[in-house]
DNA sequence: ACCCCTAGGATGTCTAGAGATCACGAAGGA
DNA sequence: TCCTTCGTGATCTCTAGACATCCTAGGGGT
């Protein structure tokens, strides 16, 4: 709790305002805060001050900008997505999503898919066991759900264990890639996940439509067969706003 | 990848060529980077548009500024820390930790500690199963490595369960809480942890000493007793800078 | 050798403007 | 009725300054 006493520079003051009034219920998810304009004229102060304010509530998360349109209450509706190991206990093929329930009865589908085959960059080509440059199967995709960008995801494969088979298509058949594996016999047994979360880079926050003051999420999954090799790296990113993640474990 | 064909900003041009000079090693962590006079007289802009590329990096967590001295680039060596199944699996009182091995050897203490017995707030005691307001142990702590604070946590018990005990005082004795709960017949056997990111609130910010542009990552970690009933809810505030968690699962 | 203290330089805050770019609604035409 | 066009207003970018606040290095005194 800080003291109210202290010196505060003007943005803040107006930026804590702003809140106040979100928190209070006076703005709700979806309208429209006052603008620029407004706070220069509500506060006499400057362009840059008033916009400096409402960049503090952007980067909190709590607002949102829209070019030409204002500044809006944002909605925080995240996705549960649990944990891989769940899924895992079941079988590949049982159609079971990794999405909890509540996301199937909305619109989650993939609006961009590409599937080559390229040299695998040095941190994945250690993990995988290869050299780098070494080729790798490379499955980009991106998911969009209601319309809205949440999720990027690229996985690679060692191309030696995948060559001519079906995960190199783009639609790699019921069970997902992983269903494959398991009919290659390099059905993954293991996974680690890590999980890091700082804020997006310029290409990240184009291709999710990120606003100012959203992070995302970053999660390295890589899967091992019985014989303890790395037989996939999935590296995702996450929309931070949009996902929660479930962690369940038996001890 | 973004066509270069494209008009951009000039800040985000200026932020692009600072971002490729850090990644090409030209520039180390804690090195200084070129400052706002530097870049006003480098690329002939103002001092505001200056600052905005500088910002760039900041709000990327690629650079700090320190008032008075210069902007910097951050350097990132993050804890690495095991999800609770791993430890769950070993005896509560075998002494492993939750951080990976690489903390041993750094300086991670708790510096502020407090236990006190309140009303549970509304969310957490629905999910211990008691009424809102009824009492709970509560601990909250924070956690400091190498002088920097780094995580934020607080525990709730309700306190009908654990009343009189030694789980009330500061020191719960080997094994920690989890020790003293298997002791009271109330081991957790099942945990759920859920993992959200934002961008701090200023509190947070103050007592984690977050710059501008890091998020924290929020655990809320739910401890499961043999019958089903929630014994324990740990709500934990990370500074994502300074971690990496890890989650491994047999399948 | 050690300490204090000051001057310079750095970032932080703020002003008062200007043009560019984009969204949205209103007016007008097919 | 539908579509296009256009103007208004909103945010975004950028300039050229000013003062405030804070760190740091170096000089001078002890």
């Amino acid at each position: 709790m800080p003291a109210s006493g202290e010196k505060q520079p003007k943005y803040q003051r107006i930026a804590e305002a702003l809140k106040a009034a979100v928190e209070s219920g006076q703005y709700r998810a979806g309208d429209r805060l006052p603008g620029e304009n407004d706070l220069m004229e509500t506060y006499g102060v400057a362009r840059m001050t008033a916009r400096q304010a409402l960049g503090v509530l952007q980067s909190e998360g709590i607002a949102e900008a829209r070019k030409g349109a204002g500044v809006f209450v944002r909605s925080f509706r995240p996705l549960r997505r649990r944990g891989i190991q769940r899924l895992a206990q079941e079988h590949w093929g049982s159609g079971r999503s990794i999405w909890s329930a509540d996301v199937e009865s909305r619109d989650l589908v993939v609006d961009q898919i590409s599937v080559s085959e390229e040299g695998a960059p040095e941190g994945i080509a250690r993990v995988l066991g290869i050299e780098p440059g070494d080729p790798a199967c490379v499955r980009s995709r991106r998911f969009v759900l209601d319309g809205k960008p949440v999720l990027l995801a690229t996985s690679y494969l060692p191309a030696a264990l995948v060559a001519g088979t079906r995960i190199t298509e783009q639609d790699t058949g019921p069970g997902g890639t992983y269903g494959r594996l398991a009919e290659l016999g390099a059905g993954p047994v293991r996974f680690r996940e890590e999980i890091r979360s700082r804020m997006p880079t310029a290409d990240e926050a184009t291709r999710l439509h990120l606003t100012t003051g959203t992070p995302v999420i970053l999660i390295c999954r890589t899967a091992f067969s019985e014989d303890g090799r790395a037989v996939e790296v999935n590296e995702m990113t996450l929309d931070a706003a949009s996902y929660v993640l479930e962690y369940d474990f038996d001890a």
